[in-house]
DNA sequence: CTGATACCCTAGCTCTCAGGTAGGTATTTA
DNA sequence: TAAATACCTACCTGAGAGCTAGGGTATCAG
């Protein structure tokens, strides 16, 4: 197991927000309360709020206060990618506790002190961090909002 | 950070052994007792026995007992992926707790308990773990004992 | 104005588990 | 036999995930 709940509970309130971004008949902003997602997903809402402020400050969604207040997307579902959504919640995204992200972009070892001494397995966590942080930025929340319906293609057990 | 120090240490025996086997000038089997590594590389060396138990058990490594005893690869460094390696030592590879892969090879979802409700983050996880199995499965041992000098940036595979 | 709604903030609680220690037994070599 | 080494089981401990508690603050309906 490698991401958090975090992770989990984060995006499926963003895929919400983008689900009920589209519902608004007129021309209403339809900002939607976290109690309501909270309760529709089965998830504790004030844990949530936790990951809601995390998802605000990052800039990924915003919200209104007071009554008739709520939730919704700062920017369209297309052009919200996982990578952002999981990076707000659970931080730098790094596959092993040694790696990370220095400042300029470049991958950093903390093995690595000493510099005539390179750790022999950067090779294989900069390869995986690479290829989970490209699937992340290729996948954006409007690409989960389209869930096929369950109806059809699952066969039910006897 | 995802993956825990088990696969980073893991992985280093499993270079460390590789590197030597590579050393026996005669046609000595060149077996390395677990104290030289875990000195060499500065792990400690009662949990390192945990790790190589896990490797022992998954086929990946021979061990002799006794005096002169130790590890050996139980194959040649090109034919043990990291797939293999990482999956010995951290269990099956999810990238988070609720997916996990089922007998048969199909991914399951948890949240899904309910056959109506289809977890709409299920195709995000599943993309992240089939990124993350394609890396490690085209990593092998071999490819990290050819450490490039500290200067060079490191490649990625496309 | 007043209350209800719902966002927002800070603290702290509990249980799991990564990471490691300890101490013993079995097996081989010299 | 003595030393070296693999092998096994049990235990310990700090940190952090995953919450809960309880307040504060902005906004809107009436």
């Amino acid at each position: 197991m490698m991401f958090s709940t975090k992770a989990e509970y984060g995006v499926r309130v963003m895929v919400e927000l983008a689900r009920r971004a589209g519902e608004s008949p007129g021309g209403a902003e339809s900002v939607v309360p976290l109690a309501e997602i909270a309760e529709h997903d089965g998830m504790p809402l004030a844990y949530l709020e936790h990951l809601v402020a995390r998802l605000r400050k990052a800039g990924l969604i915003d919200s209104r206060r007071g009554s008739r207040g709520g939730y919704m997307l700062a920017r369209p579902a297309e052009e919200i990618t996982m990578a952002e959504v999981v990076e707000a919640l659970e931080g730098s995204i790094a596959p092993i506790e040694c790696i990370s992200q220095g400042p300029d972009g470049s991958i950093v070892c903390s093995r690595e002190s000493d510099p005539n001494h390179t750790c022999p397995t950067k090779l294989l966590w900069t390869r995986v961090r690479f290829s989970i942080v490209r699937t992340l930025e290729d996948t954006t929340v409007a690409d989960l909002i389209a869930v096929p319906a369950p109806t059809a293609s699952i066969p039910v057990p006897a």
